[in-house]
DNA sequence: ATATATATCGAAATATAAGTACGAAAAACA
DNA sequence: TGTTTTTCGTACTTATATTTCGATATATAT
């Protein structure tokens, strides 16, 4: 076999068993999913499963990158689409947003959470690779700002990058998990609770 | 015995077993520590420790109910040492700081994050209780601020203080995470990150 | 087409932990 | 001393990840 054919078919194998143990982790939670479950639903012998990735984890990670993928990709358009800053900042916090609402399972790891062990070494989806891209995104986004004159001029752009990033996703994940909270004690939807932390921090960027 | 020796017995034994798996947790690690190793550690059979606790689980709530206590107290020092909202705010930053530091494994679980399956039901040491003495801490906080007319007009009370609350977690979680990519890339220490992050959320908050 | 190499399979074995069962020993008590 | 309570020790059960390995099937080269 061709090492060309070769590379595709292991890329074939790996994808199918991806795409299987995607599913289950998805209907019946990661913890509940075995590799049994996997290599049958997948189709192929658990041997093989072994073949192509050395760990549970080792596809868990790989399903996470395509996530950071796919969300980089849609955070891209938002940003890219809107043309001044307060529609880029809106439309990256409303995708980020949907993001967490789809894959909630996923939406933790991206953030850097441990939900399986995020070792530095070895198989990190959180590469340096895709955390640059994420960054570049917001550098962007306040670049927007600056040049607009919006933005408060005692911010930094570099740090700020990252403050905006950690700011937005804390504020997504307390969202999620005190939703019953927010509705109980402030009588807010999430979604009422979102647009006001977002509209508040916002103004927080902006010159007044 | 009588009910009362009895209970006084019952916590401490309950009281050695939790220490024995504070120290292993925080040398060997949670996932590390086989209840083997805790029975070990704390001088009693396997069968006894689950006379006292349900599961492993219910050991690691129980001592993050206590590191929560911890915490809490910490923060009210801080809030109420201070007597205006600069300063208490500042405080309650560096508390936080500190603790996250001193057991980084608990801080994600303090804050919600599902490390040990953090079931709604049942053990869930975040209970309404704490988390209504964590809000009631951050909003006299704010009130503090909006006596002495410092904090922005156009803030509402109730919904500030989730949102101040999940700001400043979410900069201090992604701050440790990205500690190394800090110094490479911003060239900063993590200090000066959060010092530069949070007087930024501070500007934020007040009026101009 | 046949020999050789590679990929896959199936089933059993290993390893690790959590949690359970239960009778024996020790301690507390009356 | 006899009874109750607590603790112990050991072995068992269960669940699952990961490994092993010989058998089988598939593809490739000569």
């Amino acid at each position: 076999m061709g090492a060309r054919k070769k590379i595709a078919l292991e890329q074939f194998n790996r994808d199918n068993i991806v795409a299987a143990a995607k599913e289950l982790f998805e209907t019946k939670g990661i913890e509940k999913t075995t590799m049994d479950d996997i290599a049958k639903h997948a189709d192929y012998s658990k041997s093989t499963i072994y073949v192509y990735f050395k760990s549970k984890e080792d596809i868990y990670n790989s399903i996470v990158r395509d996530y950071l993928d796919i969300l980089t990709g849609e955070l891209e358009l938002c940003v890219s689409n809107a043309n001044d800053f307060e529609s880029s900042y809106y439309g990256l916090c409303n995708c980020l947003v949907r993001f967490e609402e789809k894959y909630p399972q996923y939406y933790a790891s991206l953030m850097g959470e441990g939900k399986m062990t995020n070792s530095k070494k070895d198989g990190s989806f959180f590469d340096t690779d895709m955390r640059e891209k994420l960054e570049k995104l917001i550098e962007q986004l306040l670049e927007k700002g600056l040049c607009q004159e919006d933005i408060r001029e005692d911010l930094e752009l570099q740090p700020t990058v990252l403050y905006v990033w950690s700011a937005i996703s804390g504020i997504i994940q307390v969202a999620e998990r005190q939703r019953e909270g927010l509705d109980i004690r402030l009588n807010m939807s999430k979604e009422e609770y979102l647009r006001y932390s977002f509209r508040t921090f916002y103004e927080s960027l902006v010159r007044r």
